[in-house]
DNA sequence: ATGTGACTTTAAGTCCGTG
DNA sequence: TCACGGACTTAAAGTCACA
């Protein structure tokens, strides 16, 4: 039940979402989720699913791999 | 809605599942989901959560960016 | 040994608001 | 601008029967 995995895709989230230098609102519109939820997602609250995963890659214009490389 | 990447991730794990020379029910077993859920996401139906991608890897013995290697 | 349909239960994801 | 809560709605997660 290690939630260590979600915090730290969560803080990779945030990581490049600050590098592309959009409030957490914005880019939740432009990925199509809900603020709230961008803010769950990113203090590993929340438990993305697959596509919710490839959204966020595909918002952030990089692989889905390189979301992990790191972790 | 791409369901490409989760048919690409069942193929992944099917694969990577297959080397270890688990059978789908042996395997499923090993990572605490239901036969049927494991079916799903092999064949690409399921749309598993980042904790349920994590359980896959840990039970494959792989990081989860190598799980997006070559996707 | 695996895929699928029909189903129930749990959690993902939304929308309203607050400090 | 963001974290967090409550009350929702939709989909993930799990069970079972059958081909």
């Amino acid at each position: 039940m290690s939630t260590h995995l979600r915090l730290k895709f969560g803080q990779r989230i945030r990581q490049l979402r600050l590098a592309s230098g959009l409030s957490q609102e914005e880019f939740a519109d432009h990925v199509g989720f809900a603020r709230t939820y961008m803010s769950r997602i990113e203090t590993g609250a929340a438990n993305p699913s697959l596509d919710a995963i490839e959204a966020l890659a595909s918002a952030l214009n990089v692989r889905v791999a390189e979301l992990f490389h790191t972790l």
